[in-house]
DNA sequence: AGCATGAATGCATACGTATGCACATCATAC
DNA sequence: GTATGATGTGCATACGTATGCATTCATGCT
């Protein structure tokens, strides 16, 4: 008989092991399978029991789940055999007081009403849970942000993505400043004590502009989404390069603030103006879809052969039939693994200073934008 | 001097406590504000911090923040300024781990392609939020769910919501036989051990079907989703039965597996068949906006002239303009409240018994089920 | 005055796991 | 045969909080 069964039976153990144990045998003893109150009995079976079972210590059960722990073979082989009978998992909790690693990374997102953000949590969620994490999820239309920051931080998150459209960045420096890695996800920050992760939306524009300008429209146009947005900003910025590049300016501005009444309401008031600008380049898709509608349906312009849409992201539904719009496509794919990254590095060297990732952008050419005229080019 | 302070200083107390707070006071004390290093120690300020401060115990600052413990109110204020002063928060692992209760709601879904569901999440979200719960998000094709599940398990969730389309039902029993709630969402299923919401699938198929034969259809077809699923089954059935009930029944019947892709195939089938349907619901939403596109780009058909569309769940973008699609819109927000509260008395109560919530739809009637032919009706 | 009552408070302990340390065992090399 | 690791194991403790219990004190009532 081992020293650890023994120790059941000795009286010269602690006492909060003795008064654990005792509280635990006694019901299970008594009462058979599955009485009704026994669901009461919030069912957690610990490491112990396990312990008790297969005759060894708990450290042992603790060393048989944790991965590169010295414990034998036949040992870890007898626990997990006595784990699985009695449905034990260990208790991730427990696990994250001791460790001080919860596994646990907070995801902040504003709205979901532009599909690239349940595209990108799709894939974050995934990509996490290869590595292991999970997703703690939030969301918010700005409003109590402070509140909402403590509330993640009470759970210990090992880490923060930030893709929400507002705040962010105060929020974000008071987080870095708790010692949590924090990444801002889709926007880029100057000075900020947290690391993001974005596309070149500056050179999105740019690229736009040229389409436009190599197709031979001559009135362009700009529907900006939410003014304080690096994304727009920047999308902006790039499109009046690549104009300024070919000797031309913004025709028209407006303002849609990333929603799709906001856009419409932009589009109308746009081409209330003569003549009507030939070219807009939207800030998002979920901007622009919205304004193909108004443009065809309200104003009764065709797309393209009366006007150019492009938009920017490239979400699932740019892609439907009833729109095929031109766009530029964001690497969803690439941003995600290069947000799990920066967190898992930060995660593990917290003196790991904060990077600021950019990927590439690409065009995607559909059917809204119309060819070049013979005439020009 | 009170008595919770002189414990600091003699020598008769726990040597845990002792330990603890000898090894955190020694860093306090030398470093000044912000070296590099510094960044190491996971900041975590701990209730004992706070009483030291505040001059009274652990259990008081513990109290100072449980809602309705005993507590003066002016040590309650003491304690509180104690608090922000050093920027504590309540660790909420720790209490999970004495409460036995995380206030963390497992969610399981499957897929975000069809906008229902990051609506449900959004709101759901929230709803959870307000009631004080936070929301541990897993996405999952199938696949893994029973490792999956034994993941959700470890964090002790106190409930779980499962909003996937595939398994559902065999990995919902065994949470239930765990003594963890589990709400089946959107789906309903006999003889389960778990409580269920849906809204009134059946119904909705009947009012489609009513709408289909008093607008003087003939040849009334069926689009199916995912044959093993309650929605697309009972959706089905409900059409059949109002179909059968003006003496009508269902003229052709392919399936679309609830995804674009899937449902352009099974239009394509269905209108390869001569006479073609005049009239086709679609088991969801998004399904019915990629058929609505296949039959206009592909088969050069005209919705609702050369036929009739109806979708169900009413997805933002059934209302856009490209679209307008009629259609059976589901009580997003009944359900989820349904939900929540579904889950909340059932972790409250764990004798509760299950219970199966279902909710009324209704028919939002847009643009594309033609107006009835002056020479029927 | 005397006693019962209730409110605040502190003490001790429990939650379930991970891990440093000491110890035991066993194989290898001398 | 002892010395030297290497490996497996158990013991004790720590993580940060909540809470039953005992204690103290102030208050009210008779």
């Amino acid at each position: 008989m081992s020293s650890a069964l023994t120790r059941w039976n000795l009286g010269s153990m602690l006492r909060a092991y003795v008064c654990k144990e005792n509280a635990r045998d006694l019901p299970h003893r008594k009462s058979p399978p599955c009485e009704p109150h026994m669901r009461n009995r919030r069912t957690s079976v610990t490491a112990f029991d396990v312990a008790r079972l297969a005759e060894v210590s708990q450290s042992a059960v603790s060393r048989a789940f944790t991965p590169g722990a010295a414990v034998a073979e036949s040992t870890r082989q007898k626990i997990l055999d006595a784990a699985k009978k009695l449905g034990y998992r260990p208790n991730a909790i427990a696990r994250s007081l001791i460790t001080k690693r919860s596994r646990i990374i907070g995801v902040v997102v504003s709205y979901f009403d532009n599909q690239f953000y349940p595209l990108v949590l799709e894939l974050l969620s995934k990509e996490l849970q290869l590595r292991g994490y999970h997703l703690l999820l939030f969301c918010t239309d700005s409003g109590d942000a402070d509140n909402l920051m403590l509330e993640i931080l009470q759970y210990q998150v090992d880490g923060i993505v930030m893709a929400s459209t507002t705040f962010s960045s105060p929020l974000a420096r008071s987080c870095s400043e708790a010692g949590i890695p924090v990444v801002l996800f889709n926007r880029t920050a100057r000075n900020s004590p947290s690391s993001t992760v974005a596309s070149d939306n500056i050179a999105g524009g740019r690229l736009v502009a040229e389409l436009l300008c190599a197709t031979g429209h001559r009135r362009m146009a700009f529907i900006a989404g939410l003014e304080d947005t690096s994304t727009s900003r920047d999308r902006e910025q790039g499109y009046l390069q690549g104009l300024a590049a070919h000797g031309r300016s913004c025709y028209a501005r407006t303002v849609g603030n990333y929603h799709a009444e906001g856009a419409a309401q932009a589009a109308l008031e746009m081409f209330s103006r003569r003549p009507a600008p030939d070219a807009v380049f939207v800030a998002n898709d979920h901007m622009a879809i919205a304004v193909m509608d108004t443009l065809r349906q309200r104003l009764h312009l065709r797309v393209p052969e009366d006007v150019s849409v492009v938009g920017f992201d490239d979400v699932p539904q740019a892609a439907w039939g009833s729109y095929d719009l031109t766009t530029v496509r964001q690497p969803a794919h690439s941003m995600i693994a290069a947000t799990v990254a920066l967190l898992v590095r930060q995660i593990g060297d917290r003196q790991a200073p904060p990077e600021s990732v950019v990927l590439p952008v690409e065009l995607v050419m559909r059917s809204t934008v119309r060819a070049a005229k013979g005439a020009r080019r």
